[in-house]
Formats: C-alpha cells, sequence, structure tokens
DNA sequence: TTCTAATAGGTGTCACGACATGCATGTCGT
DNA sequence: ACGACATGCATGTCGTGACACCTATTAGAA
C-alpha cells in the first residue's frame, strides 16, 4: 500500500475514533457532536443568522445547517427569530436550557481534550497542525474553521 | 481554540476535503468511495465472506457491510454466492464488470495519490503516521487497516 | 422605477455510519 | 443427542453529509 493511501486510511480512521468516542460521552446528555458544535458556536458567538453558524460549522459543511437547528430547536435548545430587518434571515438565540446543555457540552469536550493532550504528549503536534492547515486550506471545511478562529480572535484579540 | 481541539477539526476537515474530492473524481464512473474500497479490497483479497470484508474495510466499521454490498451487487460489480461448507456464509466475488471497474478505481486512486505525494513533499510524513497509527492502533477503523495491511504482508510478503 | 440577479433559507434525495435487533446456522460441552 | 452459546448475515432506525432544486426577499443596475 502507498504511503500516502496509509495517510488518507489513518485520517479516516483517526476522524472515525475521535468521533465514536465523542459520540459515546456526548449521548449522556443527549445530544451528538454535530448538534454540540453548532450549539457551542451559537453559545460562543450567537445570536447568528444560519449562514453565519454555517461559515463557521465544520460538520455539514454542504448548504445551511438547516436540519441540525431543526433538531436543537425541536430539543428546544435553540429559538429562530425572524430577523426585523431583513427578513430572509433568521437570529438563532440559545434558550436558557441551550445555554445550559452547551456548558455541559464544553466540559464534556475539556475532558476529552485533556485526554487528547496526555495522549500526544511528545509528539510535535504543531508540525502536524501546519501540514493539516496547508492540506486544508482552500476546502469548505477548512475555510469554517479559519471563520470560526478568526471570529474567536475578534472577540479575544 | 485548544490546540487539541483545532487538531482534531483539521482532522475533520481533511477527511471530508480527501472524501469530497474522492467523490467527485469516482462519481465519473458511477461509484462511492465506500463503494471503491470494498471493490479494491474484494479484488485484491477475494473471494471473501462478508465478514472478512468488513475486519478489513475502514468505511462502515460498525457490522458487516451487507448494504454496501448490495448497492455492489445490483450494480453488477459483485456476486454473492452461499458457502457450501458453512451455509451461514457468503462468498463475495467479483464479476467481470467489477473487475473492470475495480481497475478504474486502481487508475483514479493513483492519480490522486500521485497528487498527495507531491503535495507531501518536503513534510515530514513518517511521523505523521505514526501518531496517526498509535492514536487509532485499538479503534474498530484502525484494526480494520491493520487487517488490510496484514492481507497484503501475506500476498507479498 | 422596474427588472434582474444575488442572497437566505428550506426541502428532497441518496448514501453512509453507528447502533440495536432478529434469524439462521454452526459449535461445543455434557 | 441436545441444549446453550457463538457466529454470520440481514434489517430497522436515526442522524448526518453532500448535492440539487425551490421559494421568498432584498439589492442593484438599466
Amino acid at each position: 500500500m502507498r504511503t500516502v493511501e496509509q495517510l488518507r486510511y489513518l485520517i479516516l480512521a483517526a476522524q472515525r475514533e475521535g468521533n465514536r468516542q465523542l459520540t459515546a460521552t456526548l449521548s449522556e446528555i443527549g445530544v451528538t457532536p454535530a448538534q454540540s458544535e453548532a450549539l457551542r458556536i451559537i453559545a460562543d458567538h450567537g445570536p447568528l443568522a444560519l449562514r453565519e453558524l454555517g461559515d463557521m460549522i465544520v460538520c455539514d459543511t454542504g448548504t445551511s445547517p438547516s436540519r441540525i437547528v431543526d433538531r436543537l430547536v425541536a430539543a428546544g435548545l435553540v429559538q429562530r427569530t425572524p430577523d426585523e430587518h431583513d427578513r430572509r434571515q433568521v437570529r438563532l438565540t440559545l434558550t436558557p436550557q441551550g445555554r445550559d446543555k452547551a456548558d455541559r457540552v464544553a466540559e464534556i469536550e475539556n475532558q476529552l481534550y485533556d485526554l487528547l493532550d496526555r495522549a500526544t504528549e511528545g509528539t510535535d503536534i504543531d508540525a502536524l497542525i501546519t501540514f493539516l492547515h496547508a492540506f486544508t486550506q482552500r476546502s469548505p471545511a477548512g475555510l469554517a474553521l479559519a471563520n470560526r478562529l478568526a471570529a474567536e480572535e475578534r472577540k479575544t484579540p
């Protein structure tokens, strides 16, 4: 097997495994990884229009994340409010339960990241990040991540 | 954003982008990435039982890849033959069209890998592979990849 | 101003991916 | 021999992802 082929499958496997673990942990609070990402973004940067959320979300990069938000609304975590000035747009805000859930999500994610920090001790993570960043720079998902980082930068420069 | 969080999203983005590109190219011959993987594995190591295929496939690591094979059978690329000695099992073989399609898939994949080889020039790919290998070693997807590599090893030591 | 293009959001469709369940068929201990 | 257990496969369900297409609304050019 070619080296880059192995790399492709390893990236696939890593993504699957990370998602699997996160799914298992998040299921305790009744949220999926994709939903948790949307929740965290709205919590950190809301109120947002659907398009703005779509520009920052790495999951569901296709079109607007209507259906993810559908489920968050159905779960009572997010409110869809029509925008008064531009009636095409929707303002997404968290309900009190949504804020609570977002906090729990943040806790769970931080536990996972603590584990990952320990697992990556002694590895040159920055080189890894640099490479993956270059590879994904022009992709929709890569742009979404860049947008999200830029938004964080604006909040706490 | 924590460094490992960024790493998580970068791996997600890289997987998405690779899959997106492969989907686009493979669509020319009417095959999806998951189907192409199954096709290549049967071509290289067939005839196989469904479980054996499942043990080597990185996509669809949950249970047996029945439904992927369903589509390959429906497309006339694979034959399901009941095993005479163990009637629980099924023997998967390629039809002539399946063999042809597998060859085309191999061509397309090699073109992608040529691109990736050029894109990764000057990067320490081995370090990346070592890290991802360690991370995925115990996951279903990682085990599937290991099984596949072992099977290749057995064919051409 | 009026027509046209761009934008925001929603929805339909297909193929996964993960999980659980169910059935048929073997295997093995006693 | 037979009954409990293990194995191989199929299938139901839910939630994405990626794509295409649709409608309503707004912005902008002629």
